[in-house]
DNA sequence: TTATTTTTGCATCAATGTTGCATAAAATTC
DNA sequence: GAATTTTATGCAACATTGATGCAAAAATAA
């Protein structure tokens, strides 16, 4: 059993006890379970949004050195169960894959969704991207969709 | 007759004078026709891709303090006449709008290719991004398509 | 437990985004 | 056209992020 598909629905994996879960999870992935990636492994299971490492940093009250955090995030792109999240402001932000994703090929495809308001970025799973066709010898590898604007919470909470 | 109309045409404008026509476009916008805005501006009319701050530096052989340049696409920016385009490397990049943008509502409308190979950014403006249909409450305002793969002349130099 | 391999923390550097302030340049007024 | 007002520029400075080298520490394998 593939523990991408077990991530694929985050309500499995959080029965699972915290330690192990990340243990096993990492160890699939051929990556040494440390500190470090089973707490940044950790926020990825229970935020469900796209993170920044400056969010990684604060979270874990530098309890890491940024470049530590700056490598996990790394080994876990490498190891292709994150992917990387286009951000507006310039800076990247990271989600966890929710399909299967290679290490080269990470379609995700899906949506994303950033609020100019709380500044959290969701991925819109259920809203996939569709085809483009372009033209010539054009080869497209990624697409990444990232939509602006104000979401539900903060839409609702200033909509009166 | 308005200028951005006259910008949706390349052509068209690289037939006035070189100086007239920056000038006059950048009073147009109730900006001061400065040397570093013109010449900046000059870079976008010739250039059809989407720039980065680094590459006015160099182009401009670093003959404005990088922090001028940072101003002088901020306030072309906030004109409206350019819009921000993501980059999958952090960074960001601008490129003319092609079409009527207002200050705050930049749907550009069509999609961005960067080539990994050449390192380019195209706008695509044939490829116009569909719509899609949020959930609830989401209100989307900006809407931002990045592919990354190989670009037409690359494909077409390493294809064979 | 020891040996091997990988990760971490620290130092360091480059690039980029951003602001404040004194000076310079552009637009406006006389 | 000279004086005045307004705005832009250059420079210093600082924050953030991406990135690498290296010795010490931790994780795995033997």
């Amino acid at each position: 059993m593939h523990y991408n598909r077990i991530f694929a629905n985050r309500r499995k994996i959080l029965t699972m006890s915290a330690q192990k879960k990340t243990d096993d999870f990492l160890k699939e992935y051929d990556l040494r379970s440390t500190g470090c990636r089973r707490d940044v492994l950790s926020l990825f299971i229970s935020e469900p949004y796209a993170l920044s490492q400056a969010f990684f940093e604060e979270n874990l009250h530098h309890q890491y050195d940024r470049v530590t955090i700056y490598r996990t995030l790394k080994s876990f792109l490498d190891a292709g169960f994150i992917h990387k999240v286009l951000d507006d402001t310039g800076g990247s932000k990271y989600a966890l894959c929710s399909e299967d994703c290679t290490r080269e090929h990470h379609r995700d495809g899906h949506v994303h969704f950033k609020c100019k308001q709380c500044g959290k970025t969701i991925c819109m799973e259920k809203i996939s991207i569709p085809a483009f066709h372009f033209p010539g010898s054009y080869q497209a590898e990624e697409i990444n969709v990232l939509v602006t604007g104000i979401c539900d919470q903060c839409g609702y909470e200033s909509g009166k």
